[in-house]
Parts: C-alpha cells; sequence; structure tokens
DNA sequence: ATGGTGTAGTTGACAAGGAAACTATCTGCT
DNA sequence: AGCAGATAGTTTCCTTGTCAACTACACCAT
C-alpha cells in the first residue's frame, strides 16, 4: 500500500495554533511560577480579581469542570490566596473572594503577562495584532459560545 | 485595598489563544475519538505517515519529552498502528513505523483534521487565513525554534 | 583495552484536569 | 406537607504527560 497524498499536518491553522498556543502558554507558566502559581490558577485570581464569584459561574465561564474548579481552589486557599465563604441564603452554595495577599499578587501577575505578550506577539504590527484578535473573537463568536477546557 | 486598573484577561492575545486553540483541539479530539486515538497519537502518526522516525527525533520535532514519546509508541504499539523495529547498527536505538492498519488510517484522520479545521477556519475568509497562518509561523520563527510540549 | 562521558529508551513518581458518582440542599408540583 | 427532580460542591478514579532516575550501549581519549 502506498501512502496516498494527504494534506500536511502543518497545512492545518489548528496545528499552528496549538503550537504556538503551547509555546507561549508553557513560557508563561514559567514566568508565574516565580510568583509560585500556575496558568490555570493565574485565571482564577484574575477573574476575581474584579469581583467576587460562585464556583460554577466560574466553571462555565472558564469552561472547565466544577471538580476542576474545586481543586483549583483547595490550592489557592492552601496558599492564602481566596477564601470560600458559604451562602447564608443556600447552603450549597459558596463565594470565592481574594484575600489580601491575593489581591496584591494579580497586579505582579498582569505585568508577566504583559510581558510575555509582549514577548511573542510585539514584533507583529499592529494591524496584524488587531487581525489575530478579531479573527480569534470572531471563531470563538462562531463556534457557539460554549468554553472549552482551558489548559 | 482597592484593585488597581490593570489589563483584562482577555485584552493579551495569549489568551485568546490559548482559548481557541483548546477550543478547535477538544473538538478534534473528540473527532478522532471516533477512531481510538489521541490527538497526541494522530501527531504522531502522521509523522510517521512520510517516513519511519526515530524517537529520540520525534521528540525533538513534536517538542515532548522522550518518556512522553515512549508512552505514546506504548498505546500506539498495543493498537497494532506502529511497530518498534531495534536498530542492528546501534543497539540502545529503535525505529518507528507504521503498521498496515496505520497506514490505513492516517487518510481516514486526516480527513477529520480538515474537516476541524474546516469547522472553525471555514467562515474566515482566505486573506484572514493566510494572515493566521503567516502570523503563528512567524511567532514560531522570532520565539526561537525551541519546540515546547504539544497538548 | 579501558575508563569516562554522552546518548537512547524506559520507568516510576507526581501533577493536573475530566467524568461520573456522591452528598447535601433547594425548588416546584401535587 | 412531602416528594421528585434539579443544582452546588466534592471526591474518586482515570488518563496524559513531565521530570528525574535508571539501564544499556556507544564513542572517544588515553
Amino acid at each position: 500500500m502506498a501512502t496516498q497524498r494527504i494534506s500536511p499536518l502543518d497545512a492545518h491553522l489548528g496545528y499552528w495554533l496549538r503550537y504556538v498556543s503551547n509555546h507561549v502558554s508553557h513560557a508563561f507558566a514559567q514566568k508565574v511560577a516565580t510568583r509560585g502559581v500556575s496558568v490555570a490558577e493565574w485565571v482564577m485570581l484574575r477573574e476575581l480579581y474584579g469581583a467576587p464569584a460562585v464556583p460554577s459561574a466560574l466553571a462555565a465561564k472558564l469552561g472547565m469542570s466544577r471538580g476542576g474548579i474545586s481543586k483549583i481552589v483547595d490550592r489557592l486557599e492552601i496558599k492564602a490566596l481566596v477564601t470560600r465563604t458559604a451562602s447564608t441564603t443556600d447552603r450549597r452554595s459558596q463565594t470565592l473572594a481574594l484575600t489580601k495577599a491575593g489581591l496584591a499578587l494579580v497586579p505582579k501577575l498582569a505585568a508577566l503577562a504583559d510581558r510575555n505578550d509582549e514577548e511573542f506577539f510585539g514584533h507583529l504590527d499592529a494591524a496584524q495584532r488587531a487581525g489575530l484578535a478579531t479573527a480569534m473573537r470572531e471563531i470563538v463568536r462562531r463556534s457557539g459560545l460554549r468554553s472549552i477546557p482551558l489548559e
């Protein structure tokens, strides 16, 4: 049996996206690791920076399973970066919020995110960057808003 | 302590890239799962489709650890999709090659990859797609060719 | 030839997250 | 009121892949 001619692996945008994304995330992971957190933890901290939130809402927003969220919160709680507060009205529910330490940490992590982005995308010209952002948003919009796993 | 104003999470291209990439990979994973393989396994099968290769070369090319490659090969060997053949000249080394079944499977998986790509990127116009591909390649080139984890 | 150093592949321990089962609680229907 | 079904979080098990240790082998300098 001879090998048929098929599209090469790197002909797929999906391939490049995954490749670059892994590159970028890996580099970012190393940066935030210096502050003792993972990428997933950073994302959650960042979400909570604006306002406290409820685990299941975060699961939906971040595209993770509730179980996964539960474990991230465990870790962040141990690091004393977030707190769980039981709801008084619904005893199944809880609210997640940043501690003072968490609040103080987020801007430092954000600076690392800025730096990482600059490092990988900084050399693209403004139009390219804008095009990239537009394409990404467009894809998310078109592909249904269903969130999907994050890291 | 008030929350400082920091760049929003979704201001970072890295964020969107990861988000979309996870989306795309997840959808693709579900497609190839119907053929009984994972994304990482597909990538390896695809690499071997052109020509047999040596594990450590694949590790470098795919940006995975040698241990990871070893385990993927274990799985593919169990599924009778690839074979390991010991080198006669260097007894530490081995060559990986597709079995007949593996050879037959790759085009089917490639069709799924085409379909997945179409699904997510098909609605972008040609210029957008080209721009995306160019940007990705450019980033890889600029960021050093060092490969990085894949999934 | 032989000892030191580097390389190929495997293995075991570990971390992360998904899926599904489980517990506790709430809500709506009768 | 009382029960069926939905929902919130947690937990267990499983898969995947990294990292570091380990084995076996090759190559090179002496």
